[in-house]
DNA sequence: GTCTATAACGGGATAGAC
DNA sequence: GTCTATCCCGTTATAGAC
């Protein structure tokens, strides 16, 4: 990927942690990558191909720092690598505001527009997948459609986390604090089967 | 409320659970609901009021749909009664499907709109109290914060469910499941108090 | 209260030079 | 690959008749 395309990514990214999906305007965004809009369309096709490959680039950058972590303090047990795991979503910088915001943006933006839905679906998957194989080194004995079930929960709870702390319903903290909860409640009913 | 207001109100909601916020045309919501666009100005002042009064008029509504069960069968058992409060969120009608997406497409859009932000953080709160009390009832013996904080994951995660159905990446039968489950396990982890 | 007609503007997209 | 200039369409909002 040529470093210029990168550049614009990157400040879509940004915008659209700033503006939302709906409030993108190419014009701002090549403002925002000191670019043209000529160029923007030269290596995009249209507004939607920004908005998928901003996706993708964000999606790449989520795995990218949830990998790299454990390296200060030796590996961690499972509980807590679980926990760090989750609660890195829950963190108010700029990159994590970043990245949830959008994400939020593009969940929202595909209940309307089809083009999006398969990207985020896959995303998706394997970020639950991700989090199920946690619980299952927590907790070997449960089931694995116990474990892909908590998953599923633990992650759709942080989306609904998120977005409540965007829109000023929520601090960070407290939030912090009802997922630590969840992790406690999805453990103890594994435990229980 | 004049009847007429109401039509338009109605309108509105259908409209944004078909093309989102961003997709509301005010020409195409006076086709829809039978009236010139120079009539929805009289009544609202602009777009955002448009918005704001549809916020209000969901709500509502949700509301009574949440009240009026139960007349059938006789009074339900607590948990009973929790789960099919919530599990009410998440059926594919017409007026559910309307409410869910209109509320997450007003969800998403206060993260940037902050004339929305206060309408939705009350809204929310009442529907978290009313879970946390509904838990009370199932496990009196809980403590109030631990019931506060079940409430809220319940409800954030059936947000995030909601937004998973409604984008195509979950079928309604196992949105119901995963949240099922959740119910189970905020109270194996209530009772463990 | 309700309509029709239209002003005014914002923003997506393209043409063509360099 | 990159820029400038511009077209043109869709949309909000208003004016004014009824």
């Amino acid at each position: 990927m040529a470093p210029r395309t990168t550049r614009i990514l990157e400040a879509a990214a940004r915008l659209i942690a700033r503006r939302g999906v709906r409030g993108l305007r190419v014009e701002e965004l090549a403002a925002e990558a000191g670019v043209s809009t000529g160029l923007i369309y030269y290596h995009f096709k249209d507004r939607t191909g920004i908005l998928r490959q901003t996706l993708e680039f964000i999606n790449d950058r989520a795995e990218r720092y949830t990998a790299g972590r454990t390296s200060d303090a030796g590996p961690l047990a499972p509980r807590e690598e679980l926990a760090e795991i989750l609660l890195l979503e829950l963190q108010d910088t700029p990159m994590v505001r970043e990245n949830s915001s959008a994400w939020g943006e593009l969940r929202a933006s595909a209940v309307f527009d089809e083009v999006l839905r398969d990207d985020l679906a896959r995303a998706t998957l394997v970020w639950v997948q991700e989090v199920a194989a946690l619980l299952g080194q927590v907790q070997p004995t449960a089931p694995p459609p116990a474990l892909a079930a908590s998953g599923e929960r633990l992650t759709a709870l942080l989306e609904g986390l998120s977005m409540r702390w965007l829109s000023g319903g929520l601090r960070i903290e407290h939030a912090r604090d009802v997922l630590r909860g969840a992790i406690d409640a999805e453990l103890a009913l594994l435990r229980g089967m």
